[in-house]
RNA sequence: CGGGGCGUAGCGCAGCCUGGUAGCGCACCUGCCUUGGGCGCAGGGGGUCGUGUGUUCAAAUCACACCGCCCCGACCA
């Protein structure tokens, strides 16, 4: 294409509305213009790239035997109940009315349509397993949009769905998204990691994340360097370090002690001179409406998505105070659990066979010593802490790390979530009704670019992986007003187009700096520069990662860039 | 939803405190000049000062309300 007839609106100065780096160069670049908070217009850069990212998507996912559908992004309220998904997604869902005032929604995610679809349609075993997929816009109304393309409230998912006779099946089905999402990532030329994730609203068993690491990233990785551990903190596992203080032996009963205004569990331990590790943190939860009584080692954290997914609840929430003084006739500050009937107590693995801590005496402005747990409350043990950096991974006893990270894929073993709650049945061989497994699958396209950018940029703008950069190479005749230089990049350009490389003519009438600028900016992995050298018929060819040029005989220029775009050097 | 910041030309900003003429840089248009890293010179176009109400002889400027955008937090299949 000509750059003098395209529409490429590249800033010299970044834009103000913009902090993290993909954003200030994807404004600067003219790749997209933002039409409303989290709602952007992709311009001809942004399209290329994401097109050719789609393409590659496609490609990988119709080579696991994926069936490309286009599903409806609008949604009546209907397969939405049924799933129990309507109230489930609250706030987060797009949700207008048509003209006779019915209910509608715009898709955030398509598990209801394509097992309605499934049930209507699917009758035997024989047509099992299935493997549908599709790449379309999902529309999720964001508590805060922010970051650019990172998070947005309408965005391009590839998502797919499998249906299978058996877990052996789903395994299957699920290891051959694996293995695509694999290859999908490596050919955009992202460098990723695969974590052990939460499965969170869409129910299910195992899950994994593709994450690319980078600060502007909202998800948290724990991660082990020796043995290759690594998992979201949401699900993250680990071996607490020991407490900083052995426990008094003995079989004492708790007694309580006064400490006026002391609230926290750092006041506590500053009080009674003991670690917080020598403490127990009581919190109350309230899970779907029902209070529960959280038990921690003082200096823990809990983590609440494995406290929502061990109470299967839909909802939780720290309890209002007033809820608080309700239940214990005390403030969050004195809680404990000696004496409590009233709701379930539930304790972290980590407190198991401690002895003679301290815990708040449910009177205000008091607490008690000499806690034990299993003598003086019963509660129920589960892993309920929040993974910290420093702890030892559960594998090798490594020092975990936690890193920040953008989500660029998911993977879910659903199980029979959907097809249980919408009632999808096939016929087996036997003739007896089975309910197919499912699995469910995404992949966020604009991420893709928007992570190559965090990866790959410098000061001069984007240095893109060739895959999927929006054009191959651009052609820069130093001055497009010399006949000898016009000829020779015009020439080279018709070249390209017949080689089906997707070439740029910067034919524009601007100094050379200009275009400089501009190719660096907008990350064409190659550059073509026709200029002084043409007096000994070469021309320079430069490598926009390397930042090396070389001279190169025009008559082999053309083949010297396909060799470079079809070889691995960048 | 809580906290903070910002809305003046396409972009970046000044002007506001102390009310009276809307300004700078970049970008854009025309001409000349220049042509290997965002040249130079000259001329020029472009504004509901986010919206509304109020105060005032007079509002970009003061007051109130609303809207929008950004950041932090809460939240986040």
């Amino acid at each position: 294409m000509r750059w003098s007839t395209l529409f490429i609106p590249t800033l010299r100065e970044h834009s103000a509305e913009a902090e993290v780096i993909s954003h200030q160069l994807l404004l600067r670049g003219g790749y997209i213009r933002q039409l409303s908070a989290g709602i952007y217009s992709y311009l001809l850069l942004a399209q290329r790239s994401l097109l050719k990212i789609q393409q590659i998507v496609r490609e990988e996912m119709n080579a696991i035997g994926g069936q490309e559908m286009l599903l409806p992004a609008l949604n009546p309220a209907e397969v939405w109940q049924e799933s129990g998904r309507w109230e489930i997604m609250g706030d987060n869902m797009f949700r207008l009315k048509d003209r006779f005032g019915r209910d509608l929604c715009l898709g955030m995610t398509h598990e209801e349509v394509v097992t309605s679809i499934a049930r209507g349609e699917l009758r035997s075993y024989k047509q099992l397993p299935q493997i549908w997929y599709q790449i379309q816009t999902k529309f999720r109304d964001e508590p805060r949009p922010k970051s650019g393309l990172l998070r947005v409230r309408q965005f391009i998912m590839k998502d797919s769905y499998t249906f299978d006779l058996d877990a052996a099946g789903l395994d299957l089905a699920y290891q051959k998204h694996y293995d695509a999402y694999r290859h999908i990532f490596d050919r955009c030329g992202l460098e990723y990691m695969i974590v052990e994730a939460h499965s969170g609203a869409m129910g299910g068993s195992q899950s994994h994340e593709f994450v690319v690491r980078s600060d502007a990233g909202e998800d948290f990785i724990a991660r082990c360097a020796a043995c290759g551990y690594a998992a979201n903190l949401e699900k993250a596992v680990s071996r607490p370090a020991a407490p900083a203080l052995l426990d008094p032996e003995g079989d004492y009963t708790p007694e309580e002690f006064h400490t006026p205004n002391l609230k926290t569990i750092a006041d506590i331990a500053a009080f009674t001179k003991l670690p917080e590790s020598s403490q127990m943190k009581s919190l109350v939860m309230v899970a779907d409406g029902i209070p529960v009584l959280v038990m921690l080692r003082g200096d823990h954290q809990l983590s609440e998505t494995k406290l929502q997914g061990l109470l299967h609840a839909t909802d939780v929430r720290p309890a209002h105070p007033q809820e608080i003084i309700d239940l214990f006739g005390a403030s969050a500050g004195s809680l404990g659990p000696v004496g409590v009937k009233n709701l379930r107590i539930l304790a972290d693995l980590a407190l198991q066979r401690r002895r003679n801590m301290i815990s708040g005496a449910n009177r205000d402005d008091y607490h008690l010593k000499n806690v034990t747990p299993g003598e003086d409350f019963n509660p129920e043990y589960f892993d309920l802490r929040q993974v910290a950096a420093g702890d030892a991974c559960v594998n090798c006893g490594g020092a975990l790390e936690i890193v920040k990270a953008i989500e660029i894929g998911h993977i879910f073993k659903l199980g029979y979530k959907y097809s249980e709650s919408m009632g999808l049945r096939v016929l087996g061989e036997d003739g007896k009704e089975i309910t197919p497994i499912m699995g469910s699958y995404g992949i966020g396209i604009e991420r893709i670019l928007t992570c190559a950018i965090e990866l790959y940029n410098d000061k001069d703008g984007m240095v893109l992986p060739p895959p999927i950069a929006p054009f191959s190479v651009v052609i820069t005749p130093v001055n497009y007003a010399d006949s000898l230089q016009r000829e020779t990049a015009d020439l080279l350009y018709a070249q390209c187009v017949k080689a089906g490389i997707d070439a740029l003519l910067d034919d524009r009438d601007e100094r050379p700096g200009v275009k400089f600028k501009d190719a660096d900016l907008i990350g064409i992995p190659y550059r073509i520069t026709v200029g002084k050298k043409l007096r000994d018929a070469k021309v320079e060819f430069s490598s926009r990662r390397t930042r090396i040029s070389e001279d190169v005989q025009l008559h082999e220029a053309v083949d010297h860039l396909r060799r470079r775009i079809s070889g691995i050097a960048l």
